[in-house]
DNA sequence: CCTGTTATATCGTGATGCGACATAACGAGT
DNA sequence: ACTCGTTATGTCGCATCACGATATAACAGG
């Protein structure tokens, strides 16, 4: 199996580009750790809160969207639900499934760290950009 | 603290980006562990590659660069060298510090998994620029 | 030489996601 | 209505990995 040509440049430009995405990674980790979230618990908020049109997503689907298994988000949202961040409900429609809504305690905390995350996206979309137009 | 206005537009741009980018993680995850290197191990490959006019990397450096603890770095840099793809040699200028450089087989490795890459992230690009122009 | 600082290395620990397994509910076919 | 295969969620023990704490060695300035 042959490669093409791969110059120095291809390879900086790589290498600053999972740098920038490792910057911004621990940047929102700081922010949801600040928050007393973990960084992957702020991401089903996140998740639950950026699906359209619908108030409660299932443990599959936050799982599914995670890129987790789903015994891992069972766990995350276990601690999450101790944390009286979001409410389980059984789906009437289908009673295997639990609906996993958010409390008025989870969308405070989301407006605060998605503001934070948008401030920090537009600082470094110049960036990104600049990296994406070199690959 | 008062936050500025966000929208369910704003939401779902902020969960769509964080999905593509746990999309391209879990890619390059898969490419790596095809190739026998942790996700990290590649990245300090990458690093040290990408480095333009540097042929070696501190271990301090390398830490910097994968936003690790030293001691992190010192032990993902043992299981490499241990797997053959980096070499350590004291720096002559300051005998504290230790530069690793790669081996001809990391050499052959990051042609090909950075060929992978450049691909997915060509074809990814036009997502994410969309994603990045609606923030 | 001291002495404070920096660079690397070692060791034990805590967190986190996973595999394996278990249970319950659905639905298609008979 | 009953079986059976499938799907959804939950439980448990384990392996991995980055970290903090600590140690050692080498530098630099006075």
């Amino acid at each position: 199996m042959h490669h093409p040509d791969l110059s120095d440049q291809d390879y900086e430009t790589l290498a600053a580009f999972r740098h920038a995405l490792r910057r911004f990674a621990a940047f929102s980790e700081s922010e949801a750790k600040a928050r007393g979230l973990t960084p992957q618990q702020h991401q089903v908020l996140l998740a639950i809160k950026g699906t359209p049109g619908r108030p409660a997503l299932s443990v599959g689907e936050i799982a599914a969207h995670l890129l987790v298994r789903h015994n891992s988000a069972v766990e995350l949202i276990d601690r999450l639900a101790d944390a009286g961040l979001v409410m389980r409900a059984p789906d009437p429609q289908d009673r295997r499934r639990m609906l996993v809504t958010l409390t008025g305690q989870a969308e405070h905390l989301l407006v605060a760290l998605s503001a934070a995350h948008l401030r920090e996206l537009r600082a470094i979309r110049p960036a990104l950009l600049s990296l994406l137009r070199r690959l």
